[in-house]
DNA sequence: AAAAATAATGCAATCGATTGCAATCAGTCA
DNA sequence: TGACTGATTGCAATCGATTGCATTATTTTT
């Protein structure tokens, strides 16, 4: 900082008022409270000299700061960038400045990524960063910080959510296979420390024994376009015969077809492949991606409401959201041979 | 916020001593004008109590925020994705803060997210936002707000930068293209208000004029996946018989992709086409995508590193990092017919 | 005109951390 | 033992905005 800036008092000195005076006459909320000749210099000097409030002064004050912090697992994944405008969009227009925290999978990481925010007096924490039962959200229990979950969830029912219908997404994906004619469907789970890579799994199970069928599954390392090439590999390569995969989100279809491509396996026609999420350009990939849509700009414009619901409200109850998915079937997939 | 806290003055009593002694043992910079017994026995009272320093309160006083203001055009355009993940993880590292504005590119409502932020009294701004002559970088220079832009630059040398060398790019993208060929290539232009846009027209017009070319050239309306199919649309319906287009970025050679399919004109067989950014995925389009990559994370880190440099120092000096481009090969380019 | 009621304004304290300087303490030396 | 010096600690003010309550001014009522 270290700017002259206007200061309450300087314009109270040049309106020939009191600060609580001008303090009152700039607050929307106090302005009654003041002459209306008087709260028209007041402003005039205010504009004229330039003042814009100290946030941080006011904030002391009322114990509040105004910022919320928003923790991702990796900024890079590009599911991550709808989700984070929706929340800032929302956050934004509500008054509140979004701190954004690429945070990893670490959870020491993590909570001192936290305990940085905390000091900073954040008003709450939208984490998108949670596995099933999280040391991070019990830090942040144990201090009273209000905290909403974002597309993934703990097994516990702590705090509020919102994702999206796990067990209807790979319902979805499974139906779409077996009515093009595949039996041997194989899935690539995503980790199954987070909700989502365990959800997804479950619901890939449970979807296949609605048909009388079982799955392989092999679970990649994280999140990666790398894991899912690593993990269909092993599925191909297996005892299987695999004829489709589903894939716990779209980076890991991608990095399925990098492996596909490897061995000279040919999508659809040998392999059939669905994703998960409908993350930016799947449809341009080659072929383009059957996946499971999610609107996870929505997702990210609920998880901040549900946060600055939270806040004004003082509210304690546990919500949880949980969005629904639609299946969008491009070039990945078709009947099985 | 308003969740009980623990203060100093609370360590203090507990400790048996003044505030002012536990501000001083618990400041690593200050630790030394402490006794060990008594700093020992303030850091044991401090943790067990589970205090948090309140660094509004301490940035109050020291004129700071420990905040640093991120204005991007558009959070969901795939480049900004790696650029933030530089910022944040060098402002990270550095202890500050980075708030993040998905600002748009309507300047009036960018002054309006920068208002925001300087109530909040951040440190400094790096902007992904600006146009070649910006108001919101006046706005900015009149309040002594320490700047840096990113990725984008102004024509007017009155802040610091760091962007890619946008004319050796488009070079390398004509060269290849001629070097395999090519001799009626066109150029889909980004905004010509921003500097990537001016400077990447430029810069193809010089290069084809290198080899005694001209090309058509259409302006998109902006850095959309839309407006590079629109001015696609245009360049291969017009009477210049294009073999080749050259986009300003990767968004808009996707869109010219779209606009190629939906013509029923294969890429590269009859349109050989060079993005620009080589950004997340565009190796897994239909055709792989011959780009100009530049190293995105690195151009966020280097200026989150500037502005901290600036902070730091108190130094006004203007510079401009300028990151080398590198073509990449792949399938979307082939020689002309 | 005086009293009562209402409106407007100023005062002083608060929020929590930091720090220059004064006061006190501890150690050393003559 | 007293004087001197350096170390340690406490005091009081600061940062800038907010607000409960007291005071003052203005308006309304009797």
């Amino acid at each position: 900082m270290n700017r002259p800036v206007t200061t309450i008092k300087q314009i109270a000195d040049a309106a020939g008022v009191h600060p609580s005076t001008v303090s009152r006459a700039l607050d929307p909320k106090k302005r009654h409270l003041v002459a209306d000749d008087v709260a028209r210099r007041i402003s005039a000097r205010a504009e004229a000299l330039g003042y814009q409030p100290n946030r941080l002064a006011a904030n002391l004050r009322l114990g509040r700061s105004d910022l919320v912090g928003v923790l991702l697992p990796d900024i890079t994944n590009p599911v991550f960038a709808p989700i984070l405008g929706g929340i800032t969009e929302v956050l934004s227009a509500e008054g509140y400045a979004p701190i954004v925290a690429d945070a990893g999978n670490i959870s020491s990481q993590q909570i001192s990524f936290v305990e940085r925010l905390l000091s900073q007096r954040v008003d709450g924490l939208i984490l998108a960063t949670v596995s099933q039962d999280d040391e991070l959200v019990g830090f942040c229990l144990r201090r009273g910080v209000p905290v909403i979950l974002v597309n993934r969830s703990e097994a516990r029912d702590r705090v509020s959510s919102v994702v999206s219908d796990d067990e209807m997404g790979m319902r979805l994906a499974v139906d779409h296979l077996v009515d093009i004619g595949h039996r041997r469907i194989a899935h690539i789970a995503g980790p199954l420390s987070t909700s989502t890579g365990a959800l997804r799994r479950d619901g890939f199970e449970r979807a296949m024994a609605r048909h009388g069928l079982t799955g392989a599954v092999r679970e990649a390392a994280g999140y990666t376009r790398e894991g899912g090439a690593l993990a269909a590999t092993y599925l191909v390569g297996g005892p299987h015969q695999v004829t489709a995969i589903v894939a716990a989100n779209d980076l890991l279809a991608i990095g399925a077809l990098d492996a596909l491509q490897e061995r000279h396996l040919r999508c659809p026609e040998d392999i059939s492949l669905v994703g998960h999420n409908d993350m930016p350009l799947v449809d341009v990939v080659s072929p383009p991606l059957t996946t499971v849509r999610i609107e996870h700009r929505e997702m990210g414009r609920i998880a901040a409401r549900m946060l600055i619901e939270m806040l004004q409200s003082k509210s304690a109850e546990i919500r949880h959201v949980v969005l629904p998915p639609e299946l969008v079937v491009r070039k990945s997939t078709q009947p099985a041979a």
